[in-house]
Formats: C-alpha cells, sequence, structure tokens
DNA sequence: AATGAATGAGCTTTCATTCAT
DNA sequence: AATGAATGAAAGCTCATTCAT
C-alpha cells in the first residue's frame, strides 16, 4: 500500500518551501537565493523541491501571489471598516507594520521584485500592485465624491499612499533607524491624513 | 613607450563604464547585469574593466556613489532655497522627476541596491540615504522649530518624504500608468505639502 | 495475509514492463528513456519495476535477451527449412521484416544497444548476436561443402547477412523512404543470393 | 595589445574538440558523453567548449557533419572513378574500412547518431546519409541503363550498399571476430559485386 | 506485494575574473 | 595600457533508486 500523503499534508509541506525561500530571497535576493540552500534550510532535499514547484521562477510566482493577495487583503479589510477614514489610514499603517512583523519577508521578496529583478518576474507583483492600488483609487473617488476627503487623483493618491506604506516599513531597518515601527507608522498616517483631508478638516 | 593617458582620460572611461553599467543594471538587475555585455556596449575589451574597477562590486558601487551623490546634491539644493517649505516641496519633487526623467536608469539602480540584492552591496546606497535624509531631517527640524511647518517627528518625516519620492518616481512607469510624471509630482508635492504645513496653513 | 501472486502472474507483469521499456526506449533511446515513465506507461507503481528487475541496466539486459532470442528463433527456424537456400534466404528477408513490422521497436533497441550506449550494455547484445552469426555460418559452412552456395569465408558471409538485415529493416523508416518494406527485402534476398550463389546458378 | 589568435588556430582548437568528443561517445554513446569530460580530455577547461560551440547538441551537430561529409566524399570519389564497377565496390569497400581504422570513432558516432539517441539528434545523420543514398542511387540507375549492372530498383540498392558498409566496417570489431577487416571487405565487395552484376558477368 | 514521495549524484551551462600577449 | 581567450566555480534541474507505509 502506498505512503499515504493528505492534500493538507501537501499544502503544508509547499507553505514550508515557500516560507523558506521568502527567507532566502529577502536575504539575498531572487537571483543569489540558491535552490541547494533553501532545500537545505527547509530541511528536504535538492529535488523535492519540484515535486512542489515546476522550477526556480514557479517559487517565486507562487511567493508572489502569497504576499500580493496578504497585502491586498489588508487593502481590502481596511477600506471596507466602518470608520471615518482618517481612521481606516490609520489602521492601514497598523496593518502593514504588523504584517512587516510577522512577514518582513513578505516585503523585502515584494520589493525585490518590484525593482531588483528581470522585467518577466517583476509582472506578477505588478499585477497585485495594480489590483490593490485600483481597488483603493475606487474608494478614494467615492470618498472623494462624498467629500470625504479632498478633491484629488484618486489613482495618484493611490499609487502615492501604497507605495509609500511598502517602502516605510523596510526602510527604517534598513538604514538602521530606531525609533518604534509603530510610532512611525502612526506619523505616517497622520501625515497622510492631512495632506488629504477635506480643506475644513484637517484634525486626526 | 607607454601610452599617455591623461588623468581627464581616465575619468571620463571610467563614467562611460558606469553609464553603461547603470544602463544594464537598470534593464536587467544587478545580478543579472553582466560584465562581458558591460564591456561590449562601453565598447572596451572585456578585461579593461578590471583596469578601472576592482571587481563586479566594486562598480556597482562607485555607482552608487554616483546616484547616492546626485540624489543628495538635490535635497541639498532644495533645502537651501530661500523660498517657502511648500515651493520647496513642490522643486524637490520636479527635481526628482527631471533626474528620472535623464536618469531613469539612477533610480532603478538605487532600488534595485536598497531591495533587490544581498545586503553587503546595499550598504552604500543605505549609508548615502541616510546622509540625506539625516541633512533633510535637520532642516525640517530647523523649519519646526521657527513654525514654518508642523511640529513632527523630523527623522520619520524625512524617511517619509524622501522614500515616497524614490518610490513614486518609478512606480507608476512600471505599474503602466499613464498619468503624466509632472502632474503626478505636483499632487504629491501638495499632499505632503498638506500633510505636514502649520495647522493654521494647508494653503498651496 | 501476503497478496498471493502466481508465477503466471509474475511472468506476465514482467514482460508487460518489457514491452513498455522497448516502447520507450525505441522512443528515446536508451538513456533518454526513464524509468517513471515507463512505470506509468505500465500502468505500475516507479518502486515495482525494481521488485521485478534489479536495475534500469537489468531491464535492459532482460530486453536484449528477449530480442535476441526472438531474432536467433527465426535464424534457426529459416536455416533448418527444406528448401534450397536462395528460398531460405527470402523466408529470412521475409521474417526479418514480419518482425519488424510486429516489433519494430526491437530492432531500435538492438540498434540501440549495438552502437548507442556504453560498451558494459552492448555486451548482451553482442553474445546473441554471436550466437546467431555462429549458427548461421555453420550452415553456410555446410553449404559451401556441398556446393549448395559459394565458396566463401563463411562468418564474414553470415555477419554481412545478418548485419545487413538487422539495418535493413529500420533505414528505409528512418530516411522516409517510402518504397515497401517487403518489396525491398525481396530484393535484398535477390541480391544476396546472386551474390553468394555457387557460380553456375544465379537464378532466383 | 589583445593575444592574437589566428582563424587557423580556431580552427585547430575546433577540431581538437570535436576529436576528442567523437571518442567519447563513441566510447560511451551521445547521451553519456559528458561535456565536463570531453573537456577534461581535451585538456581544456570545461567552458571553452562554449567558446567553439554553442550547446551540446551543436557539438553532436557539428561532428555529424564532419562525418557525414567524409563519407559522402568517399562516395562521390568512388563512383566516379572511371574503372568497371565492380572495381568502383572494391574501392567502396577498402576507402570505407581505410576510415573506419583512421576514424573508427567515426563509425560509431554515425550509428549512435542514427540508431542511439533521441530523433532530433538522427536527424543531421539522416540528411547526410539520404544524400550519399541519392548520389549513389543516380549512379547505379545510370549504370542499370547502361547494363553495367543488373536492373534493380536503385534506391534500394543503394541503401543496401551503404547500410551494410556502414553495419560491416563495427560488426566484426564489436563481435571480436578476428579475421582481417580487409580481407572481410574484399568478400563483402565481392558479394555485392556478384549481387548486382549483370546476369551474363558475375566474375570479380 | 506494491507504492510513490523523497533523495542527491551528476549533468549542462553561465559568467566574473585572470593573464599571456 | 589594453585585450579577449581561457577558466572553473557555482547554479538549476533530472531521474534512477530507496524505503516507510
Amino acid at each position: 500500500m502506498p505512503k499515504i500523503v493528505t492534500e493538507a499534508d501537501r499544502a503544508q509541506k509547499r507553505q514550508a518551501i515557500l516560507d523558506t525561500a521568502a527567507a532566502e530571497i529577502a536575504r539575498y535576493g531572487y537571483d543569489r537565493a540558491n535552490i541547494n540552500t533553501i532545500a537545505e534550510h527547509a530541511g528536504i532535499g535538492r529535488g523535492t523541491i519540484y515535486l512542489y514547484f515546476e522550477s526556480k521562477d514557479d517559487v517565486f510566482g507562487a511567493l508572489l501571489d502569497t504576499i500580493g493577495k496578504a497585502i491586498d487583503d489588508i487593502i481590502q479589510k481596511c477600506i471596507a471598516l466602518d470608520v471615518p477614514w482618517s481612521a481606516r489610514l490609520q489602521r492601514l499603517a497598523e496593518e502593514f507594520v504588523a504584517l512587516a512583523e510577522h512577514h518582513r519577508d513578505y516585503f523585502r521578496v515584494q520589493l525585490s521584485a518590484l525593482h531588483g529583478v528581470n522585467r518577466a518576474l517583476s509582472a506578477p507583483m505588478s499585477r497585485w500592485l495594480g489590483i490593490s492600488i485600483g481597488r483603493l483609487a475606487q474608494a478614494l473617488e467615492d470618498a472623494s465624491a462624498e467629500g470625504a476627503i479632498a478633491s484629488m487623483p484618486a489613482e495618484t493618491l493611490a499609487t502615492l499612499i501604497l507605495g509609500t506604506l511598502d517602502t516605510f516599513v523596510l526602510l527604517p531597518g534598513d538604514l538602521q533607524q530606531d525609533a518604534d515601527l509603530s510610532d512611525r507608522a502612526h506619523t505616517l498616517a497622520r501625515v497622510l491624513w492631512r495632506g488629504m483631508a477635506p480643506d475644513q478638516d484637517v484634525s486626526a
């Protein structure tokens, strides 16, 4: 009788590979992260990775999907909150910080994809970011129509917000700045809100 | 009889190598940009690069210095302007856009260094960014003391501004958004200014 | 309670594996034919093959025995026929063509063994071919003594006949020549017979 | 000043690689012949092979061209001889034997290509063989029209002759038969000639 | 007895770097 | 000073084989 491997076992191992890959990519960048090391750190054989993924690029692609989705989930959740926009921004910043604290690798990999490697690989990441930006832009447009925020080009504003958040959760660490990331997030949310609040309302 | 090569010749060839390297790295990322191709495109022999640089990493390091300095020059110039802060921000954004238009490669390489490759290589870039941020933070601190801008943690604000600018000049292109970059820069400066203006003054 | 597997079951499964292996090897050559695919096409588990054979080479060896024996059987049968040598040659060619039509894979594998792979693997095939050639040479020697064929070095003649037949049943297909294989076999037998007939008798 | 490498130097090294490759392929077959070993035996670095050839397949292709051409040259030369066909056959057999003695590897590689490896690789060899067979067939057709040989399907006869020659120069060695190859060639030519001579003339 | 997930040796290929010229 | 032919370490990937179930 064959060894029985449930779908859940497979999914779990797959995730373990992705986690290890994320750590490696975060540390060395995509090109230098190597399959041998990933396998070793994941505690599995070199060939095993190829039972779960078609190629190194496939590992990367799966990883980007996981990450892109995780970030998009945050966007979706925050813009759907039934609170004032200033609070939504606040929450958005907090959620990014939380994700960065649990999965700092995610942002490293995301930015590595956007900026560090060849075009082919940046495509999946751009796709997710495009989706998230579109989603946020739509919400901002609606808010603007209701007078909840100042009147501004929604897509530009959405790009600004998400681009800023992505960069912001990593930069302080990279630059070895020591102030607390949550405090920084608070400042960030405050500046963003003041920047986009309707003219009569800059409280926050 | 040794060929006579003036210091100016050397500097010029060195710069030519750096320019070609920037283009290659911007296109393929650091790891995939290859020395053979760089030499070929620079119109020199493969070995010649090693007369001007110690290694591929050394080329990269020199490039990052050039870029870091170019950006730092912009910061220095803009914060020294004798105009209101709202105008300085405006100018800063414009200068970034101008640099991005003349040397789009620079930002690609900068972000590739910060996010795409291994830590060792990101160090020189971080150093320059740290310098620029420190410089801007100091100016913001002074402005804050004079009441020219709202009271906020200066380093965080400086990090936010520069991080945002860096990302912002590339993201729209990457995402194939089609609005004009200058228009976007205008919006960006406006949001930033509103975000950091003293409470009584949010005009811009 | 162990599953009951009769000797006949074993033999049958063994043969199924050999047949599948023959097809794979014929299509891709020995080295590129892979055990995974063979198992899959044979409808059994990957490890099961190793219950029937020691290794990939062992599968190949067993296959070559099957093939070598099949060809040797033809030789034996044809030289034992109670008809003139011209007719025996004719029959030999027909039988080769028939085998090639039912088991084209066999000749592919045979030639792959003789010419395509390493020496170790060609040994079993050479052994069989040696046996067949020896058998045919003996018969030719006898025929020569009786004056039924021209006087010629028997081993050389036997090698010529079998070598020619082996090659001949595959070459036209490989070269995409379109004339009928049976017609070709007829011509082949005729040429061979004329070539070896006693001087006074070149009819055929 | 760059190292000066003449076209002749290049051609010579290229040929050295091909010779080594031929030996390796002859010994192990295409798939098991490996670039590492070829480089090692050729006394050059692994990467150097790739300065002369695009890939392993390219090495193989170049080799097949060399071999196919060498054999085709023999055909061309022999059928152009101004001697009776019996002598041309004799000469053909001798030339094949001579080539086999100087370049035994060639025939090994040729047959390895035809029979041992995947279709893609057998294509170039089939092409050459097709050319040679076409050439010989045409000459036989003419001879037949003039009554210099018996009336027979020319293409089939040409295939038979070349297929037989190819196989024949290797088989005795493979089978460790010890009779002299030249003697064998003589017998082969004699049988072939008797087989195809016009009816009134079977002398040789 | 049968399975197939897991393994890792071994392959082809790339490319930063060296060094004879 | 300049070159580019040569190198070999290192990477991604395949597949015969093992072994827990």
